[in-house]
DNA sequence: GCTACAAAGGAAAACGATTGCCGTCCGAGA
DNA sequence: TCTCGGACGGCAATCGTTTTCCTTTGTAGC
């Protein structure tokens, strides 16, 4: 609330004084004075006005942004935890804004972002194809690189910013499904995302290279949204459907334990007549005891809150994924024993 | 990046002028002068600078800080989209700052908001007992409000501010224990989370003045964390236990799933053997049917967003709760029947 | 006793805005 | 013709800082 001007008149010296004594500079000033600008300061309980400095000094803010899909989406909760484990120390401070899944939102923060100076943003969220939007916000990246912010995309977005990290979208689906296809399915089926998300289609275009690469067909592959509830629809009608698959690799794990549940809910068992799997290794796949390929979800966010403390401006990093065995899958002959 | 200086001189009018057309103001303004610096904006690309704003008129930016414990609990989430949905259409920013559960980081959150002049603050995390921060925590606060920030918290806590919106923690838990006395069982433990938090003692109370009233005598209540995984070590040592409870409240829902599923991995059938409720009601709860004391979390989150829009500055709002019954409970007849 | 230089402090111009006050111009009313 | 008032625009102060130039003073070196 008290300004340099205030302390500077109790301390009878001038503001420029007060200044150079209360916020570093590297201009000498006699220890005397300096003791009577830290008394008046103290005195009336001076806060440097974090703002006005940015006006003047046009640096950037201490602020790094998370833009993400869905605050309750866990996938979020450790990407943003790996960002601030970085950044904590060094006195950054993470926001996270829900972009709720539509571009425009997303727009508006990263307004925001850029009107309070941020010292990064990172996109967590994926973007999609033909998104009418895409131009605004390359805009809006553009201005905030222009003015020396660090813009990271940890998912695949058509937007060209100052780095990439991620793990391999395309790569992660083909071993997951090379595994269900090593554990003897045949019939093996993809349920995406919602249609035109980056993330979906590159999952599914890994699922069906490596069904192709067995020599099988893709099977059907049915789609619905991110979360749990689409996952369990989409249970409903898969176990009614005749041809039923006997495997399921879901485009992550909020699909993936829908249709766990699901399933069960319809009499089916888990993995015994149908294997799930699912991508991410969130933590309620543990839950559920879910098979599914760990995503180096908070080490990304980890990568990118260094990056923008680093200040590094461009580069492309790959982080490796894993499977994850857990109950939700079983070799076919499970069921062939029966 | 354009300022109005420069916009000023390419449209050949003072600053001010400039200033009253590009941001509303009642001075008139002819509409030749309006269209000259109008076109000099777009072909600059004005945006005004928002720091700038801040400082010269003092108001309090479009942000509302988010004070959460842990950014991959589900009960945050629901709280945070409860906020937004109350103030995206306003043009408000929700941001979501993670106190990692230590006061040490809430501040720094609370000065950083205090900083960019944040416009509310919502604490959704408890405070504990004897925490020595809370005076400066509470100096902050009383700079925040004093500023003309709201400040309002949704969890118990030792820190006087705007108003309080939250639910009643006691009271979910009493009836929590009711309903598991009328399931009839008689030995029933509490769970609870660390020492030391509102929340938890909140919830004990209420649990053991349920079983108090009911003639029965508490038993004993073991104590861990607020996540899974204190939930899952639980069950370890409940289901070793000589005189193993015949139900479970939990503190919230994270760890009555740990317990469900613990208890589970060591052969204990529940509900047949041992019924589990949580609080909170959050999604996780569905995916394995936890029997739980549904909290308004998203109300929550949205009374505290309209409150900080309208500027409401005092009382508290308790919301209702209500018990869902799933899966994870029965009455005590089915095991003696067993 | 002179110069030279460092230390110490202040005045004032920025930074990018807003706004109170004043001057000019014009048309209307007397 | 004179006056009055409103429309319109600019000057300059202001918000809370930082920083570039001074100016003054003290001291060391010759």
């Amino acid at each position: 609330m008290a300004s340099l001007q205030e302390i500077s008149q109790r301390a009878n010296v001038s503001v420029a004084t007060a200044s150079r004594v209360l916020n570093g500079s590297s201009h000498p000033v006699s220890s005397q004075t300096r003791a009577k600008v830290l008394s008046a300061a103290e005195a009336l309980g001076y806060t440097p006005s974090v703002l006005a400095q940015l006006v003047r000094k046009g640096q950037r803010s201490r602020i790094i942004g998370v833009i993400v899909g869905d605050v309750s989406d866990p996938y979020f909760g450790a990407v943003a935890r790996g960002v601030e484990e970085a950044v904590a120390d060094d006195g950054y401070l993470t926001m996270i804004a829900s972009g709720r899944r539509t571009t425009a939102a997303e727009l508006d923060h990263l307004r925001s972002l850029r009107d309070h100076q941020a010292a990064g943003v990172i996109f967590a969220s994926s973007g999609y194809e033909n998104d009418p939007l895409t131009e605004q916000a390359q805009e809006l990246v553009d201005s905030l690189m222009a003015s020396g912010s660090i813009v990271l995309a940890l998912a695949p977005r058509d937007i060209s910013c100052s780095g990439r990290i991620a793990f391999d979208d395309r790569g992660a689906a083909f071993d997951a499904t090379r595994y269900l296809i090593g554990l003897g399915h045949k019939e093996i089926a993809f349920v995406g995302g919602p249609g035109g998300f980056h993330t979906s289609t590159h999952r599914r275009d890994g699922f069906e290279a490596a069904v192709r690469s067995a020599g099988l067909t893709p099977n059907k592959r049915l789609t619905g949204g991110f979360e749990y509830e689409a996952g369990y629809r989409a249970a409903q009608h898969i176990a009614l459907s005749p041809e039923r698959p006997e495997a399921i690799l879901a485009v992550n794990d909020d699909v993936a334990i829908g249709l766990v549940v699901g399933f069960r809910d319809t009499g089916l068992r888990v993995p015994a007549d149908i294997s799930v799997c699912g991508i991410h290794d969130t933590r309620p796949a543990s839950y559920v005891g879910l098979t599914t390929v760990a995503a180096p979800l908070s080490e990304m966010g980890h990568a990118a809150g260094l990056a923008i403390l680093n200040g590094e401006t461009s580069g492309t990093t790959v982080l490796p994924h894993h499977l994850v065995e857990r109950t939700t899958t079983a070799p076919s002959s499970a069921r062939a024993a029966r």
